[in-house]
DNA sequence: TCTGGGGTCCTAGGACCC
DNA sequence: TCTGGGGTCCTAGGACCC
């Protein structure tokens, strides 16, 4: 026996779920994101496999993705039914034999499990979350997170793919650095600039090169990832959230003071529901402002005392907005309150 | 051409204190 | 007159993820 980490991946999940609960659009191009209104600034959250060959990708603006698949079926996310799907995939994994499960969304989760066959704990997995939801999944299996992660991609759709300290340069040597978990495009480029273009480069690459580059602890860890190592141990202990924020795109652009300070009040509003459901107080309020010509601007303040007062979140988004003496049209406005830590910190 | 909404973590640098 | 080194707290902002 010996200890594997496996990560399980949902397929096509938002496309899926709504394919069981409308049976009629299976086999066809679906694409899930927004209120369903192609028109809207909206992104795709999810597209079914069919709409993925007309080169729909989530991320995408909802105006694109309808121009490249134009006989897509659009509809709105519907966050209360994904939730309930996720929650019974989620209640199936930790019901298997000797599984340690930490998630990661609504879709995907870390399974720790000793075991001699990872492949047929695999299987296992796969056939379960079938039979207790429909859905199906695919699920990569590795000696560190970072390798499971990085092979369920490899397995997609509904398979199983190992990946282990053994094979990892042979898979990904040749590839450019982000296709690693946790390496983004900018740090993909900085790495080029510095010399290390693949995988393999950076694998090789020395911590103090890396250090002073990225700094003392961000430098090493991204050395670490380059080479597949870091955590092996999944990790179940139940998730607590430093923070919770509302933000919302605006369909018309929002100018001056003016029409800025109702949309902020809504907002506090909002973030001050989720504080009370948890009963926790806000003691720093961000404010994050996408303004017109596509560029984003976060300001923070601490609070001289928490507080759950809505008007005292949006006064102080309020101040920010001020502060920033840039009365350019906002197409975005986010308020996130990081809340007092629990007893005992996190 | 068009780019959501929900998060987490890390670093740089200034202010302030001893 | 010149001016150390260490520490903490705070804000700004970068980067990543689903």
């Amino acid at each position: 026996m010996s200890p594997w980490v496996l990560h399980v991946d949902l397929d096509q999940f938002l496309a899926a779920v709504e394919i069981l609960r409308n049976p009629e659009l299976a086999g066809k191009p679906v694409i899930v994101g927004g209120r369903g209104d192609p028109n809207e600034r909206a992104v795709v959250s999810t597209a079914s496999y069919e709409a993925r060959e007309f080169g729909v990708r989530s991320g995408m603006a909802l105006k694109i993705a309808m121009r490249k698949c134009p006989g897509a079926i659009l509809l709105p996310v519907d966050r209360p039914v994904y939730e309930a799907a996720s929650a019974q995939v989620m209640a199936t994994l930790k019901a298997m034999p000797g599984a340690v499960v930490e998630v990661l969304g609504w879709d995907e989760a870390f399974v720790g499990v000793d075991t001699d066959d990872p492949v047929a704990y695999a299987h296992d997995i796969q056939a379960a979350v079938l039979a207790a939801t429909s859905l199906h999944c695919s699920v990569g299996v590795g000696d560190t997170l970072v390798r499971a992660k990085v092979a369920t991609d490899y397995g997609k759709p509904r398979g199983v793919y190992v990946l282990t300290a053994d094979t990892w340069l042979d898979l990904l040597g040749d590839l450019p650095t982000d296709a690693v978990w946790g390496i983004g495009p900018r740090i993909r480029d900085r790495l080029a600039d510095l010399g290390y273009a693949t995988v393999r480069d950076l694998a090789a690459a020395d911590d103090e090169a890396l250090a002073a580059e990225f700094g003392p602890t961000t430098g090493p860890h991204i050395g670490r990832l380059g080479r597949g190592e870091g955590r092996r141990t999944v990790d179940d202990t139940p998730w607590v959230a430093r923070a919770h924020g509302r933000e919302t795109t605006y369909q018309q652009d929002l100018v001056g003071r003016d029409e800025v300070e109702p949309a902020l009040r809504e907002l506090a509003d909002a973030v001050v529901e989720d504080l009370r459901r948890e009963g926790r107080a806000c003691m720093r309020v961000h404010l994050k402002i996408r303004f017109k010509p596509f560029f984003t601007v976060n300001r923070s303040r601490k609070l001289s005392e928490p507080t759950s007062d809505p008007a005292v979140i949006a006064a102080t988004a309020l101040a920010l907005y001020d502060r920033l003496e840039d009365d350019r049209p906002v197409r975005l406005l986010g308020i996130r309150s990081e809340m007092v830590p629990p007893e005992g910190g996190y």
